[in-house]
DNA sequence: CGCCTAGTTGAGGTAAGTCAATTCACGTGG
DNA sequence: CCACGTGAATTGACTTACCTCAACTAGGCG
């Protein structure tokens, strides 16, 4: 497969849909304005609704949701190549809010733009549908991690998901990789509170099997862990792409 | 809006796009064969990838995940009018499997189809991508529910949730609806055991929220029961069609 | 009648939460 | 250079929400 771009979105796509000359040139001219934003204040605040979704050229990020009594749940992490605020775009509603965890770089897509995209190029919508399809399996896991797994799992499951991921997008290796999340924001994730974050840490540390401290997550018995959180990450990676 | 067919699916592509005349013929040719299933055995087991998803016609269903400890947790309840197994279907993988609630009803629709028609008419597509937005958009408030609502305010918005939807298919009036769910399921979806549910139960009959018994959900102060658990139905309905 | 599944209730255990104190890393200004 | 402030990580003591085990009831159905 050639590209005339390499940028994230074509990266993205391309694993599901094989992308014709004309559909790279598409989206190219989706990729509007670059935006910087620098790491903590939110970004788009929950209730207020956005007409541009973005797509992470470098940084970190998470989505999250506020309740009432100030307990937050991040319902996912970005890194680079994912969507950010797709679905609030789509269904016009922004009811969750994002934090930059790091500087980062976004590029902007606008929502007219996709529509008119999807009326003249079928493909990308379908290639659309299936990075969405893939963000809900992710989503969907995570789920199953706060549901039915304790904390101890649920935190090895999710390093693992997170070190795939990073590894689709070159970000990182089989023995580990640099994660700038606090504890904070892994307590968010799991439904747990950080302090717990920080001895189901230790625990996992002392039994050998990952260590995440200053940045730094390394695995220490990479198949063990697999084996321990039960974790298989087909829902992550298809093969190749899925339409020719 | 007029419509040559009434059939779930019209129903709820409709609400995202208005669809054409040409487009609702080929909505038509998507249903392809009518099936039954009885209550209980699972329709699609977790691992085996299913050429076809399904549209529920009649009858309530449940998507869940099995852990290797005998643990379950169901991901979302399906209603008429929902897709079955849509996601495994684009993904090719089925990581998850189906349970029939009650006796169900429902129309096949391959995925090949869904692909050509895809290209041929784009908008369809589009309103794919949105109902599949919806979906995912409840599974991430179930999350929250799961992470970080304590269980008498996660049964509360459960029951709120599901009343909704069944308003949106005309099965559930304000005061209350008809509900095959045994307290194994609602266990198995909130992440709690069936024991504990039977008491937040009584404990929400008690504090005059709502009353769950004998398959009926009452709700004996919806407004209150609003209150309690947070709930915002924003994300499940959008006014009329987004795309014109 | 007997069996089976769903629901109900009690007693006691445990995973995770809360409150509180301390340390550590890191910037910033005197 | 050092004092200071701030946010994150760490650890301990105690509380609690939910789980486990166990017994019992109620309804449906051959």
């Amino acid at each position: 497969m050639f590209s005339i771009e390499d940028t994230p979105l074509v990266r993205k796509l391309g694993a599901f849909v094989s992308l014709s000359e004309a559909e790279l040139r598409v989206l190219e001219t989706l990729h509007k304005r670059r935006r910087r934003f620098i790491a903590g204040p939110e970004l788009v605040h929950q209730g207020q609704s956005d007409q541009a979704a973005y797509i992470l050229a470098s940084g970190w990020a998470c989505s999250f949701k506020m309740l009432k009594d100030g307990g937050r749940q991040i319902v996912d992490f970005q890194i680079p190549g994912d969507f950010l605020g797709l679905r609030s775009v789509l269904l016009h509603i922004s009811d969750h809010g994002i934090e930059p965890i790091t500087d980062m770089e976004v590029t902007e897509v606008s929502a007219a733009d996709l529509l008119v995209a999807f009326e003249r190029h079928p493909r990308l919508a379908t290639a659309i549908l299936w990075a969405a399809s893939r963000d809900e399996a992710m989503v969907v896991e995570h789920l199953v991690d706060i549901g039915r797994r304790h904390a101890a799992e649920r935190m090895a499951h999710f390093l693992l998901e997170l070190g795939a991921r990073l590894n689709l997008v070159g970000m990182g290796i089989k023995t580990g990789y640099a994660c700038p999340l606090t504890q904070t924001h892994l307590a968010d994730a799991l439904g747990l509170t950080a302090i717990h974050v920080n001895r189901i840490l230790r625990q996992l540390r002392e039994r050998g099997l990952v260590t995440f401290q200053s940045g730094i997550v390394t695995f220490d018995s990479y198949n063990e862990m697999v084996d321990f959180a039960e974790f298989n990450p087909a829902y992550l990676n298809q093969g190749g792409p899925l339409l020719r």
